[in-house]
RNA sequence: CGGGGCGUAGCGCAGUUGGCAGCGCGCACGCUUUGGGAGCGUGAGGUCGCCGGUUCAAAUCCGGCCGCCCCGACCA
């Protein structure tokens, strides 16, 4: 045995995750503490996550643009809580061109200060609203503890700023995000995300009211995929983003913000592998189908290649990915090569397929010989096409019968420590103090590791009893370690 | 910032009486292989983290410095 296999993920999941990532050459060690590259295989899977958000972004009248890396940093200054919030992490350029700056530069870490200050200047009319605008940027955090896609200093990502006339219509925005991320997640990243809100302590410095999807990851955890803020008036305060209504009267307006990260590679990756490696939804796999010629001899191998180049231009003609093995290694190996690197769907076209007019279709979602199956070369393209689609819905499928076998309602804090302890979800009715340094959610969080994930949108309704106060709640919370 | 560990080939590591710089994987070439991780042979590849010291001789001993990783407070 040439090649070392991959540490099962039913072993070690934090080992597992480290060394995929690198194994199936999504990403590769930067020299820069806590930077990563991403490299082709991994930034192809970015690009599927890019395009299904951009399309939907303009969908909902969004345009792009984009805004300066740097930020005075008077800007975050601005607005109280967002600089409390951030200053720990930011990144601060001091000198340009050999000489001391006047006035020091943030690497940004969001762009809620620079964009609101563009929009002060933009915005004059009620005319000019709603103003819908989203940059693909970087921006960098100084994060002590990081891991690829997951956390890293400097990651990429998409931010939404909208300015409204109105509170509702900056909440019906908030909203309407929140879903696009959701429709995303679930329908192409095949994770069955729940939607929520933040509790005041897990909430964005500066907003109103914070919103998030959560995503159950293959150890149980979970991992905020993504979120989207109602900023209320505070940043409109701050950078005077103000408008004039029909009434002719000044008015300050309402803003929204909303991101979602490569951390969503990350949440592919984690939300979906197996013990032999990666799992990709064919929606966003960079390689749909891998075709692998199979011969020995040379007459075996024209013969071969020949049907091989064949259908790969069928399948390329009709829009699907395609990668061509021929790197001279053994079949075996690149069987699990390309398991290891989760792509989709594996043809195999051998002499005997040739004679036949076959070829063998194995589905990476169902490991060994039940995922195979011999398929004829006449309308393969449709037979490749469906069995994309199947796999694609069996593992939204899977992904979900995982989160919900691991989802539980508890009512008291020993069923709460013991849901938690087993890496479950709680879901629970919850009274604990709900503002920023919560001494209720630091306490569950020392006992058991558990922050308060979300209250999810979608509750039960009346009131129940609080597990930790035993006061009267009105809504459940949701409970779980997270990433 | 407090506690523990590590820097030797692209990666993972071994290298204790101080005495020619090693192993596995990967890489290159050749032959035999090829439907579930092939075998043999030949080869390329090194400022042993850096600076100084001890010594005939330092990866190894001593001093200093630098960097990285792991564990405790924040975060997409």
């Amino acid at each position: 045995m040439a090649q070392q296999a991959v540490t099962p993920l039913s072993e070690d999941v934090s080992k597992w995750y480290n060394e995929i990532i690198y194994r199936a050459d999504m990403a590769a060690p930067s020299p820069v503490r806590g930077c990563v590259i991403i490299k082709p295989y991994g930034y192809e899977v970015w690009e599927a996550i890019r395009n299904g958000l951009d399309r939907r972004f303009k969908a909902t009248g969004h345009q792009n643009a984009y805004f300066p890396l740097f930020i005075p940093e008077s800007y975050l200054r601005r607005e109280a809580e967002h600089v409390e919030g951030f200053s720990p992490e930011l990144a601060v350029v001091t000198i340009g061109g050999g000489k001391e700056l006047e006035e020091p530069l943030v690497v940004r870490p969001t762009s809620e200060t620079i964009i609101g200050e563009a929009f002060s200047l933009w915005i004059q009319s009620y005319r000019d609203l709603p103003l819908l605008i989203n940059q693909w940027a970087n921006v960098v955090r100084w994060e002590l503890r990081t891991r690829p896609f997951l956390r890293t200093a400097e990651f990429l990502w998409q931010e939404g700023h909208t300015a409204h006339a109105t509170h509702d219509e900056a909440q019906f925005e908030t909203l309407q995000m929140l879903d696009i991320y959701a429709d995303f997640a679930i329908n192409e990243a095949a994770i069955p995300v729940i939607k929520g809100q933040k509790s005041e302590n897990e909430k964005f410095a500066g907003a109103l009211r914070t919103y998030t999807i959560e995503g159950m990851m293959r150890d149980g955890k979970a991992l905020q995929s993504g979120t989207s803020h109602n900023l209320g008036q505070n940043f409109a305060k701050a950078f005077n983003i103000k408008y004039l209504s029909r009434e002719n009267v000044e008015e300050l307006c309402w803003t929204t913000s909303w991101g979602l990260s490569t951390r969503m590679v990350g949440a592919i990756v984690l939300a979906h592998g197996d013990d032999k490696g990666l799992r990709l939804p064919p929606m966003v796999a960079p390689i749909q189908v891998v075709l692998l010629p199979i011969y020995k001899t040379e007459e075996e191998r024209a013969a071969v290649e020949s049907a091989v180049s064949r259908i790969a231009a069928e399948l390329k003609a009709a829009g699907i990915r395609i990668h061509v093995d021929n790197r001279e290694e053994t079949p075996g190996f690149k069987f699990n090569d390309w398991e290891m690197r989760g792509v989709p769907v594996r043809m195999e076209i051998g002499p005997k397929d040739v004679a036949n007019n076959n070829a063998v279709l194995a589905r990476r979602d169902i490991p060994g010989r039940d995922g195979k199956r011999f398929v004829s070369q006449d309308g393969i393209v449709n037979a490749v096409r469906d069995l994309l689609t199947e796999v694609q819905a069996n593992l939204l499928a899977d992904a979900t019968a995982f989160r919900d076998s691991r989802i539980h309602d508890v009512s008291t804090y020993d069923e709460f420590k013991q849901v938690i302890e087993a890496d479950g979800w709680a879901r629970a009715w919850w009274a604990g103090e709900d503002v920023r340094g919560s001494v209720d959610e630091a306490r569950v969080k020392e006992d058991t590791g558990a922050s308060l994930r979300c209250f999810p949108l979608d509750q039960p309704g009346g009131s129940g009893k609080c597990f930790l106060t035993g006061k009267t709640a009105d809504r459940v919370a949701l409970f779980a370690r997270a990433y």
